[in-house]
DNA sequence: CGCCTTTGACCAGCGC
DNA sequence: GCGCTGGTCAAAGGCG
């Protein structure tokens, strides 16, 4: 499925793709060949129709997971041209004024190398990496590192946090003009030796995606993040991955350790280049591999997932 | 008692 | 200059 997050605002567009479905380790030569192939493994046995108590036989879900891949493949290619043509956009100076405009102006206000609010909370972190750059006064340019993430969370779920590993100190929220729910802004905890501000609100199109917005970078590592691959006991829910794009590049989140509360903790959040490459290491089959296995653990996992996927399949079977 | 969240006030930039 | 808006501050209250 493809989510299209709301964010003109800052003239960013994130495309968040969810890859819980559809990314399945199949190798190269095994299964169908061809979709005609899948189709044909979709029938059951002649003269019957699967039933939902019947054990669907592998090459039937191997053939399904293969189609739905091709489905991710074209999905893929279809975030390139978005991305080609989001990078288009910012291209223009129109754009990127809009998009900036304010917050470079304010700060522009800022000494280059340390701007502190009072607390000493704001300082620029020299050599951040490129994804916003912001003129100073001097007409120098300091670069910022902004970064957004889409989560899916519980609609219901009224509290704006995003469980990314990071510790984080709320210290505002207000209700912007364009979204209805209110943006609550976080400073990480480790402040002010740690400069990372983070701002996150409910898209205004789809109140169950959490957009977050990350400016700067750690320069400490993650209390809980060293490593971690979620435990198969608290990874029982849905697996999003989202990537966010901003103007440096994409960058991909696996948010593989949601829970039940809707939490999530990022996994990794690996830059790339460009998107080719990106899409490149999404499709490698170390990484699929990876994902598969971390899927299929947390799928398994609900008691309702294996009676969900036999109702979904037998959704898709042909009336005879 | 200390830490954290909440929330109204304040500040600064921008457009008219 | 004024109003709007986003971002931040800081006092007050809650909680462990």
């Amino acid at each position: 499925m493809l989510l299209m997050d709301s964010a003109r605002r800052g003239g960013c567009s994130p495309v968040c793709l969810d890859l819980s479905v559809g990314l399945s380790p199949s190798s190269p030569g095994s299964g169908p060949e061809t979709t005609a192939d899948a189709e044909r493994l979709d029938r059951p046995p002649a003269g019957r129709r699967w039933l939902q108590g019947d054990i669907v036989p592998a090459k039937t879900l191997e053939a399904r997971l293969t189609q739905v891949s091709e489905e991710n493949r074209r999905l893929t290619e279809m975030i390139a041209y978005l991305y080609a043509s989001q990078v288009a956009r910012q291209s223009s100076p129109d754009s990127h004024h809009q998009a900036s405009s304010r917050k470079r102006s304010r700060d522009s206000l800022e000494p280059p190398s340390n701007s502190s609010d009072g607390n000493g909370n704001t300082k620029a972190e020299p050599g951040d990496h490129t994804v916003e750059s912001a003129l100073t006064d001097e007409g120098t340019c300091r670069r910022i590192k902004v970064t957004r993430v889409c989560t899916r969370i519980d609609p219901s779920d009224t509290t704006l946090t995003v469980k990314d590993g990071y510790q984080w100190r709320k210290y505002g929220q207000k209700v912007t003009r364009d979204n209805p729910s209110p943006r609550a802004y976080f400073r990480c905890a480790y402040a002010p030796s740690c400069p990372v501000k983070k701002k996150v609100q409910r898209s205004a199109q789809d109140s169950s995606v959490l957009v977050a917005t990350y400016e700067g970078e750690h320069n400490h590592p993650s209390p809980t993040r060293a490593g971690e691959l979620p435990s198969p006991a608290t990874a029982n829910g849905p697996v999003p991955c989202s990537i966010s794009i901003n103007s440096s590049g994409p960058t991909i989140t696996l948010d593989l350790t949601k829970n039940g509360g809707g939490g999530v903790r990022v996994l990794e959040a690996a830059e790339a280049p460009d998107l080719k490459k990106l899409c490149q290491e999404i499709a490698s089959p170390d990484f699929r591999t990876a994902l598969v296995e971390q899927m299929a653990r947390s799928l398994t996992k609900d008691p309702k997932f294996t009676d969900a996927l036999a109702a979904a399949i037998l959704q898709q079977l042909p009336e005879y």
